[in-house]
DNA sequence: CTGAAAGCGCTTACAG
DNA sequence: CTGAAAGCGCTTACAG
């Protein structure tokens, strides 16, 4: 007598007396069995502990019932509420969720996604549409049901739940302008590898040129999402000849490092400089003063794309189109107006 | 001429004309196959883009080089770098991880195993060592390989990479009681389902007895991990007839949402009352008055998990035992010395 | 409603 | 160093 080894589909059909086509059914199609076999088929399912073999299983069938996510980082609470509502979304639906994460590196992208098919998913969730030409090539090629978060409207084909970042930028700036602000900087995130860091500059620049001469963006700085870089970016920019009165920041986490800074360095904010944020994390009502930041959508977003996912991989054709979700403007203490 | 399908090991044979057994120990044993065999092999597999595909490998090997992980929550930043320490030393050794959350609920938890050793983990990294009977047999039946982070010692004989919550409850409870502290609450997370929140509150009691007659637990109310729920204790705790001078918090998300409460209803921290928190994560640093709280080493522990595990899927016998890594008190400014 | 059998994409003794 | 073949645990037409 050996381990109890863990039992197989065979095992289950030996002790229940039939075939293992009919445990298979039981299992995946009760209704294509007859009620007594169910019945027992479950009984010896649950007397043995059986748990079918996901190998086996997505080998068979060429379906993972597996949805793979990879997001730029788990380090900040960033995408952590989006991502829990894809998940819920998708575990409604009898799918599991695979998560990866990329550092914002676009070659390590590549791999977690390469992975994340190996593994089986049957389709994916990824953030923004900036990639390499290979990982295009490679979704591409494998016809991998997809769908895009956290970004705008493509000009290409892809499916997306997103919002739009430059629209959102041009809000916040807005706000900004009509406080009574003239000499604007900018702390973003490093736009080269992230688009919608990117795009939220394009947003803030877009806006004070239409305000003409009365309005100028100083310098636009960029920085990795961490309150020390922040904090230093807050440093060059207030070390500059002409100084901004409203600093807007890329990302709420830029924006509490840049007001953490100022506090060491005595600078009052909002009463020398306003600063705002962008994404309306936890840390944004911990700050103080409480931050002015652009509230984005992450759990409606985690769900819309899980949604659109899921038709996807179901009909072959979506049946839910692109969405574009609203963000909207918190407007709380650290932008203040100019007298 | 049909859509190109994803090419699979009889494919890259065929065009390099050798045995689909010559492919796959050129992959994964080269020693084992000619340096001249070696290289065309490559050759063809880069021209098709081959992957190989991870379910025929699980289930022909019976490994799947893949690791679980199941935590109580992503929601905020408590486990997320820890998570990233231990993901990153398991890339490094080839393997891959997937993610589940419980939301602190055993029950779940047991679901969420079920689905990743389905999904053919090899190993599971689990937090804490509160959990079902079902779900402890399930682990024991299959012997599944397991380590524990962000836990205490363990009389089973469990591996886990941890820290002791007790010892460190106790510590920053002395550093309370050393700034003068007499009259002490605290604001716990949800004990019932989550033995590190127990812990931290056996370790405040414990320490507050040591001090005899001359110091007082007053309260300990529990709440969820939120800033609302911290909030609330908060209120309810200054409600009462005695009100104390302190609150130790099990979590610095309590912390912080005690701490803005307070600042609504105008009562002073650390003046009218310090408070202290627990882990040491981003919004610690953030909140003004910055925490005092206990620095948990998430990345260290990850990494020190990690190897435990991998070491027990190597060597059928572990290397490396268990592990209990140090916290220390960090002093900011939301306790203050009561004169 | 049920069963026999082929097949999913790999790995691995076993021979040579 | 290489190949033929069995087998990993399932699903799914195909018959009946």
């Amino acid at each position: 007598m050996n381990v109890p080894d863990t039992p197989t589909l065979e095992d289950v059909a030996k002790a229940a007396g039939v075939s293992t086509a009919t445990i298979s059914r039981s299992i995946n199609h009760p209704d294509k069995v007859s009620p007594d076999t169910n019945e027992r088929v479950q009984q010896v399912i649950n007397a043995l502990g059986y748990t079918p073999h996901f190998a086996g299983k997505t080998l068979a069938s060429k379906r993972s019932r597996t949805v793979g996510a990879v997001i730029p980082t788990m380090a900040n609470a960033m995408f952590a509420s989006g991502l829990q509502a894809f998940q819920e979304e998708l575990n409604v639906q009898g799918y599991t969720l695979l998560v990866a994460s990329s550092g914002y590196d676009h070659d390590a992208e590549y791999e977690q996604i390469r992975k994340l098919i190996m593994q089986g998913a049957d389709g994916l969730m990824l953030i923004g549409h900036q990639r390499t030409k290979a990982t295009r090539d490679f979704l591409q090629a494998r016809r991998i049901p997809t769908v895009l978060a956290w970004c705008n409207p493509d000009e290409r084909d892809a499916l997306y739940a997103g919002f739009d970042n430059v629209a959102a930028a041009q809000e916040i700036t807005r706000e900004v302008l009509a406080h009574g602000h003239t000499h604007i900087a900018m702390i973003a995130g490093v736009s080269g590898s992230n688009d919608r860091a990117s795009q939220r500059i394009e947003g803030v620049r877009v806006e004070t040129a239409k305000h003409g001469v009365s309005a100028r963006l100083l310098s636009v700085v960029e920085a990795v999402y961490s309150l020390e870089a922040g904090g230093d970016a807050f440093e060059q920019i207030m070390r500059q000849s002409t100084q901004p009165t409203a600093i807007i920041c890329g990302n709420d986490v830029l924006a509490c490092g840049a007001i953490l800074r100022a506090r060491q360095l005595g600078i009052e904010v909002p009463g020398t400089v306003s600063v705002t944020g962008f994404d309306d994390i936890d840390i944004a009502q911990v700050i103080e003063p409480a931050l002015t930041t652009v509230k984005v959508p992450q759990r409606a977003m985690g769900k819309a794309a899980a949604e659109r996912l899921l038709s996807l991989l179901d009909d072959q054709i979506p049946t839910l189109g692109s969405i574009n979700l609203p963000t909207r403007v918190i407007l709380r203490h650290s932008l203040a107006t100019l007298k």
